[in-house]
RNA sequence: GGGGGCGUAGCUCAACUGGCAGAGCAGCGGACUUUUAAUCCGAAGCGUGCGGGUUCGAGCCCCGCCGCCCCUACCA
């Protein structure tokens, strides 16, 4: 049979059954309609074949009697999985059951390999992710869930260009990866010979964009990070950050929370939603905590960066937590934190006030010596994000990055590098400004209730399959 | 990278303490003018992720490898 180049389609599923939700059974209309998409179901028998047709908006049954079917042969003999453009006649079978009558029908595509069972679909993970062609046509909530973090992003775009953020778009490439302590991924630039770095943060571009007068910017940024796989990472992930000039810490904390807020109330019509059977309320205002506090609370334990490294390595002893002799009073109250207090934790709440020691690009705190302004959101038990009023001195700054270019020296290739252009930018004076930053996978995966990240990413990483076709 | 679990037909799943590897759906042939995962009849399809080993006999036990999932480690 021949393939059409093109098919003119004037209905879809979806509003074909809105439109005629009301329709009593047995009634023919006069409304003709050509509707197009994958054969899901048949149902033939003898003189008369019925089908379910499936397109992006929905299912519609057809209705194919043999009497006025063209190639009605043909009709009932065709695959599951199958795409055909069916025109005729809206209608409802005696049952009741709103259809298309096939008046005319044409093949726009063969299933040539078998569709998976039309009642179980897919279940191995693995295979779903590797042949999401066919996981989105038969597992709903994968598509429910696609759609989902297709209207997250319009939605956050749109949130923020009503704040006056402009949406920019900075390199993927970096000379010197910077912007997050993570391992880059290394490639190589044959014309330039040098090797460049995939990102693994937008950060350092962004606040280049601020120094440029652009006073609210935003991108969504796919970044990419060398590191293992998980529930909750994937080597390529996305996201959102944005810098406000004239604007600090606290106002990102209220931006984070009014736009999760209002995510939830348009996508789930509340903000009281349940993650993984367990009640999350994304009410703003969230609880603010420093992360001494929460310590505190967790450990029993005041803590202070500034306790002597002897003091505070016998409290991660006794708390059973690795340390090494590199690291000063910041980091080994991070540590503290992160292995006896962060898991423990469902939120929302904003951590507050980290270390200087770890925190290279964010502002010393305006009271707490030795901490920074910087918060991350914990919602769900996990890190959504994270924020600072942004370091704006360019001696202070080069200090940081020594202090980093150090740690990298001594073996840790996740420590960032100096950035000389990004100082120089520095120098021509950045304003007060706050930055966030927002995984957005995560968010999806809090709106959609995924259970993992590899369900809100359309091609999530996998290795590469061997010897199948 | 460590610990645990899993891998049977295109898909979903069976197979007692080792004893001839099965079913449903899909596909193929046939019956059937109002079905809804349509139903009924028939034929066909895998030799159990891969490679070794133990045994009269292995899908089940042992070793190695491959792949997936979960926990853990690094990070958002």
């Amino acid at each position: 049979m021949d393939i059409p180049y093109r098919y003119e389609v004037d209905a879809r599923a979806g509003a074909l059954a809105a439109e005629f939700a009301s329709i009593e059974p047995g009634t023919e209309t006069e409304r003709v309609v050509r509707i197009a998409g994958r054969l899901m179901l048949r149902r033939v028998q003898g003189k008369l074949a019925f089908g379910t047709l499936q397109d992006s908006s929905g299912r519609i049954q057809l209705f194919a009697p043999a009497a006025s079917t063209p190639a009605f042969e043909e009709f009932s003999h065709l695959n599951l999985g199958d795409w055909i453009g069916v025109e005729g006649i809206v209608m409802a079978t005696r049952r009741g059951e709103l259809s298309v009558r096939v008046d005319g029908w044409t093949l726009l595509a063969q299933a040539r390999r078998p569709f998976p069972d039309k009642w179980h679909g897919i279940t191995d993970p693995d295979t779903r992710y590797r042949q999401r062609y066919v996981d989105l046509w038969v597992t709903d909530e994968a598509r429910e869930t696609l759609l989902l973090r297709s209207k997250v992003f319009s939605l956050t775009r749109r949130w923020l260009e009503d704040r006056n953020f402009i949406e920019v778009e900075t390199p993927t490439f970096h000379p010197i990866p910077g912007g997050a302590t993570a391992r880059p991924f290394t490639t190589h630039h044959n014309a330039l010979d040098m090797d460049l770095y995939l990102r693994i943060a937008p950060e350092l571009y962004l606040k280049r964009l601020t120094v440029g007068g652009l006073e609210r910017v935003f991108e969504i940024a796919r970044v990419f990070r060398n590191e293992g796989l998980s529930p909750r990472h994937n080597p390529e992930f996305t996201m959102l950050e944005l810098y406000q000039a004239y604007a600090d810490y606290g106002d990102m904390m209220e931006l984070t929370e009014s736009l999760v807020a209002h995510l939830a109330t348009e996508l789930r019509g509340t903000t009281k939603l349940t993650y993984g059977g367990r009640d999350l309320d994304l009410t703003p205002p969230w609880r603010r905590a420093t992360m001494v506090e929460l310590i505190e609370e967790h450990t029993g334990l005041r803590v202070d960066v500034r306790q002597p490294v002897d003091e505070l390595r016998a409290v991660l002893d006794e708390h059973g937590v690795p340390w090494e002799d590199a690291w000063g009073g910041g980091k080994l109250v991070l540590e503290l934190y992160e292995k006896t207090t962060e898991s423990a934790i469902w939120g929302p709440v904003f951590v507050l006030d980290h270390p200087k020691e770890v925190s290279p690009l964010a502002r010393d705190h305006r009271e707490v010596p030795g901490m920074v302004e910087r918060f991350e959101p914990i919602v769900a038990g996990r890190e959504l994000g994270n924020a600072f009023s942004e370091l704006q001195d360019p001696v202070e700054q080069r200090a940081t990055f020594e202090a980093q270019a150090a740690y990298k020296a001594a073996g840790d290739d996740e420590a960032m590098a100096v950035d000389e252009d990004y100082l120089r930018a520095l120098e021509y004076g950045l304003p007060p400004t706050g930055g966030l930053g927002i995984g957005m996978d995560r968010l999806v995966m809090l709106l959609a209730d995924a259970p993992t990240i590899r369900d809100v990413i359309l091609f999530p990483t996998l290795r590469p399959e061997q010897d199948r076709g």
